[in-house]
DNA sequence: ATTAACAGTTAGCTTTCGCTAACCTCGTAT
DNA sequence: ATACGAGGTTAGCGAAAGCTAACTGTTAAT
């Protein structure tokens, strides 16, 4: 099956609470995002199906190569577009909240092309995470 | 009701066609999109409903003032976005399709400043569309 | 030991927005 | 006059993804 943007959210949300603790659990999930246990259930549900998402004994979420590697590549689009905006001249916070919409829509060739772009002012290098 | 991005796409290709055809036809709405009859029938009644889509005697379809608005504000975002992308090096068509998705989905305060950025570059003014 | 709280699941509702199938209506061509 | 095709509508399906209500199960507190 296929990762639809909602799943992307999913992934780049339980790699983001994976930085900061290491047992992430599905009302974390549901807490980061503003959304009900029972979505996140279901999400946790068809993310696993597919592949993306594994369960410890304890109940705790992991990603797996393949989540990771989405979450990686979602978390990757939205710093370089908040940066991409920030550099315009938006707010942050506006920022933040359009890279959230765009990271699941954009191309990679776009996205490449903005990397490149921000490499060029000198803004972004790979330690700038 | 509040108009969904799906709205914007209808009432956006509406407006595309009227510059070239002086009779927009709910059919040749679904050709431009790639969508069937009766899901440009369904679109249209909502779309007459909300006050954004008039049809005259001959069933022909045309904005009323608010549709104009939203209509020529994706437009721009359209071109604009477009324009922002093949500057960075992204092909025309890849930008095309990115800029679609993402017209929808920006804020104004971003757009705004995107738009700022192609004026400073000299690469976009009133008379680049 | 019983109870309460918390985490997760199940069932079922809702909205958006595509689709097909089938129908109506009208105009043109035979 | 009939018949066909084009355009539009109605009815109903399906998937995605949110929600609430209600249930289960485990842990912790009295």
């Amino acid at each position: 099956m296929s990762l639809h943007e909602s799943g992307q959210m999913y992934l780049e949300a339980i790699y983001i609470l994976s930085r900061s603790t290491p047992h992430v659990r599905a009302i974390d999930v549901g807490e980061h995002l503003g959304y009900s246990k029972p979505s996140v259930s279901r999400a946790m549900s068809i993310l696993k199906r597919d592949g993306y998402v594994i369960t410890d004994e304890t109940g705790c979420l992991h990603l797996t190569e393949d989540g990771q590697r989405v979450a990686e590549s979602m978390y990757k689009r939205h710093t370089v577009l908040t940066r991409l905006l920030t550099e315009l001249g938006v707010d942050e916070e506006t920022a933040a909240e359009d890279a959230c919409r765009i990271e699941h829509v954009i191309s990679e060739q776009s996205f490449a092309a903005m990397l490149r772009f921000l490499e060029q002012q000198g803004i972004f290098s790979d330690e700038t995470r």
